[in-house]
DNA sequence: TTTACAGTTAGTCAAGTAGCTAAATATCTA
DNA sequence: TAGATATTTAGCTACTTGACTAACTGTAAA
């Protein structure tokens, strides 16, 4: 039971949900990308992923100076989660927001991406639209 | 996604779980009995039952001086959500627990369960047995 | 072997939340 | 109507959590 409340929890906040739906579209993602599409620290993107993945539902493999998260498809109940998410994924302004700002997120190779996470923002990503629900 | 955030934040809390996955099993309980069922006060209970009415998971009807709560199926993704938490609900010693807890619960009429609920334990309720997972 | 940099961990703060008691709001019964 | 009782609301406290900055740990390139 605590294992199933653990991943509730981990998915019951806005920037891990957008995380772990982002990751339902895109296999593999690393965590500049991630930092990059939530907009936060990388600090904190870090920290929310260690979340996910201690809940059992992301894994990551590192690749050289890179981490690359993905669904962890093992867990139990997972297709259900899915199944519940699915909708979601496909009505959320936010989530269809997200989609659009990874396809250019993952235009630019990572190391343009990473230079100056923490500096100024470095990546042409077209922000505002249609954002809320 | 709001609407799913509430769910899943709702759902992300033992208590309100085995509300959830009681009302899984039992089609209707009034707040006394879920009241004895968490073991709390029945303000917190309360909390807990409004928390998830408000997400959208189950509703209540007034009874006289009853109120009764159920799940709310007509939610979108409910189906998911069930299939999700089902095998947890036939696992977890805690939920099995519970669903012992409640068939004694529900032998006493409710008149008697309430009477001392706000004084010394009433209800000859089985505690204890393995409880941990 | 420096230097740069991707990512994590530690520490802090503000906001949120689960529990309680006490008080308020129905509803039934004598 | 008065009193009992079922539930909710209000107010408090302790704990949890999401965000940040700063410091630390690899890894790769100059």
């Amino acid at each position: 039971m605590d294992d199933t409340i653990s991943k509730l929890k981990a998915l019951a906040d806005k920037n891990r949900l957008r995380v772990f739906c982002a990751l339902a579209r895109h296999e593999e993602l690393c965590a500049c990308q991630i930092t990059e599409l939530l907009q936060v620290t990388g600090a904190t993107a870090s920290r929310h992923l260690s979340i996910l993945v201690t809940a059992g539902l992301l894994k990551s493999r590192k690749d050289g100076r890179w981490v690359l998260f993905s669904l962890d498809r093992s867990g139990s109940g997972f297709d259900g989660i899915l199944q519940w998410l699915n909708p979601e994924v496909r009505t959320s302004l936010t989530l269809q927001n997200d989609l659009d700002a990874l396809r250019q997120i993952m235009e630019a190779p990572r190391e343009d991406l990473c230079r100056k996470q923490r500096g100024e923002a470095c990546c042409p990503i077209k922000k505002e639209g249609p954002h809320n629900e």
